[in-house]
DNA sequence: CTCAGTTTGTGCAGTTGCTGTACAAAGGTA
DNA sequence: TACCTTTGTACAGCAACTGCACAAACTGAG
């Protein structure tokens, strides 16, 4: 029901998140206790992801806990276990990489588009993920920079490339074959990596904000489960009002989030009007690597925006941290007191006032996020995945 | 883990609910396939559950189903099953009333404030919940005008109340003793019930907002679930910022939403600038039973300005469902146009901008929904709650 | 009135996924 | 070496389901 990114509810699937949230290894009472079941459910658990070939057990490769006692097992995700393709179709580029549990990238290569259009840029992609397809890859992962309808993989507006409306899932489907394939918004599964294995570790209630290119992307995630909404478009945080009266968006509304905060709207206050979108994030990259003073109050004017859209998302979404990605965090680190301080202001009450903002700390999130995307029914369900 | 609302997760709390969903009545062959799950095991589920006292089976009542085949047996809410106690703190008055499994109030009263103080009204409320808990009442619920922290149920805003931060689950349990206390804000409650018994029943993301009586109330259900982020505060929808350069909003902020579309605004917009706090209610309701041409426009304008936030939570939140509760419903039903077209502007995209808006069909949604809060528990575990 | 056809309830054997307890193993420390 | 601590293991037990075979209760055609 509702189909979308769970967290596990059966233990066997814990026990895999645990390990996979762990980066891959963990002791045995680690596992223990972060579960909260007894020591022989452990046993029986493990002994079944053993069987299924998931994991390696070391008895004698034991840590020193520090204090006395019989030192516990290591648990390793298996070489042998079963990886994922991800996918990310970027602003000029698109990458493939392969993931296996534990978050690590085992390989990963990266291409230019060759052209505007749909079309070809999924043939493209589609000929290099089928390359990277083997035995053991359980699925595949795409990443776009787009909304994505959950119930058919549908792209309603893939708007910084260009394209129309677009059926993701199907077109990619009829390139791919019978590899399983999930299809999701970049923002959704950067915050997903960062919530399992970066800056949101831990939280209970993940707000992620991120620009990349061109817009603002964004995501929740509440107990373990991305937020998605009935089709999948939630929390599209680019397109809340901050000011009715505001510039026109492509969207068709007027005084977007995103007109006021993402990558041109920085470039706009510094009288860079005609910088083509392909060259937008390294334009911007140029400018934050040595800011001069002009640029540092432009970023302070764009924080403040930024930070007004953020007091209305802390008071609807009530997070108990808020992970800045991309651009963004890079901004927040080069004034993060105009950030603070209008959230302080804007904030219904002062728990939401000082929430804790970080920014992100994963360099890849949109590849790892995208492999989550393709792991989540491993995880959901280790034995059913595995049984053919 | 969250400690929020929940669908419970095992079987004989999801029969119960169900059965409560329908009202308090259902056969025995819609609660197996509304469940899932085989007829042997409702059949021991349905056991479990008489043995409990909570239900009774009519063997013979069955309805006829239209077609052939053996009619299913009648499974009802016991007379005997036990009862909540719901209370609600309103403008000027509060009301306190016992409620049954099956959303039926079975009795109930209402009462002036006697004094704008916390202390006094508390004891006030104490003393009548106190008269209505008896032998068979599993707790009390309590709905506010207010955020409440879900850790410690402290109230930090009671704002039309004019009440300072106040920690009200500790100063009911100071008056009511051993009885288990549940306190939430009224909004959220409001939005349970609807979900449950009224205008939401089945949606799968349900957005809905409310005005009752100052400032603008909001609550989000997905798959079930209250959304009540890290504390508890999550989806004020009253202050998100519509307009930077708006009015002074009492929550310290400029431009809120509830600034330009509550009560107090259609009243401004009208000339009435001079209505006591206790009697906007009352004003509104007689403006609205007769509406004049310069009412009508009134009404659009707020209509107009609800309608620019409501597409920002769109946004946001991806409902399937928009409700609409107390006045903003008959707003929304005098001059649904307005409110039409300007989602449909600002929506980001063409699915947001269908989404279904109704107003709220219960008279009584927040007493109903503090009775949903106090019977939680035994929703969630009905044997554990009824071992004592 | 009988008999097929349909839908529904029931009894029972079997499985899964856990809990709890008792005990053995593996380390440190006095 | 004895003792303490922490950890892994074996085993019995149980709740909560699933699946199957069969009985019950109705409708309607012949």
């Amino acid at each position: 029901m509702g189909g979308g990114i769970q967290a596990p509810r059966d233990s066997l699937g814990q026990v895999l998140l645990a390990l996979h949230e762990a980066g891959g290894t963990a002791s045995r009472a680690e596992l223990t206790d972060r579960l909260g079941v007894g020591r022989s459910v452990m046993g029986y658990l493990l002994g079944e992801l053993d069987d299924l070939g998931l994991i390696t057990i070391d008895r004698n490769g034991a840590r020193t806990a520090g204090e006395g006692g019989r030192p516990s097992h290591l648990v390793t995700v298996s070489p042998s276990a079963p990886t994922v393709v991800a996918a990310h179709i970027d602003a000029d580029t698109f990458s493939v990489g392969t993931v296996g549990l534990g978050g690590r990238v085992l390989s990963r290569s990266e291409h230019p588009l060759r052209s505007p259009h749909a079309t070809e840029t999924l043939d493209d992609l589609a000929s290099v993920v089928s390359s990277y397809v083997r035995d053991g890859v359980l699925g595949v992962g795409l990443a776009v920079s787009s909304p994505v309808r959950t119930s058919d993989g549908f792209a309603p507006a893939a708007l910084h490339m260009g394209w129309p409306g677009v059926p993701l899932r199907e077109l990619m489907r009829e390139r791919l074959g019978s590899v399983p394939l999930q299809v999701a918004n970049n923002a959704n599964l950067a915050a997903l990596a960062e919530y399992r294995h970066g800056a949101g570790r831990g939280a209970t209630q993940l707000l992620y904000l991120t620009t990349a290119h061109v817009g603002l992307g964004g995501a929740t995630i509440s107990e373990g489960r991305l937020f998605t909404g009935a089709h999948g478009y939630a929390m599209e945080p680019g397109h809340i009002t901050v000011d009715p009266a505001g510039a026109l968006c492509r969207c068709g509304s007027t005084g977007c989030l995103e007109v006021e905060a993402d990558h041109l709207a920085l470039l706009r206050l510094l009288g860079l009007t005609d910088v083509s979108l392909r060259d937008v994030a390294a334009r911007v990259d140029a400018l934050l690597a040595a800011p001069s003073v002009s640029v540092l109050e432009a970023v302070r004017q764009v924080n403040t925006r930024l930070a007004i859209g953020l007091a209305s998302l802390a008071n609807i979404v009530d997070a108990d941290r808020i992970v800045l990605g991309g651009t963004l965090g890079r901004l927040y680190t080069l004034e993060p007191g105009v950030v603070r301080s209008t959230l302080a202001e804007r904030a219904f009450l002062t728990d939401l006032a000082h929430t804790p903002i970080v920014p992100g700390e994963l360099a890849d999130s949109v590849l790892l996020g995208a492999a989550e995307l393709a792991l989540q029914p491993l995880l959901d369900d280790p034995r059913g995945v595995l049984k053919n």
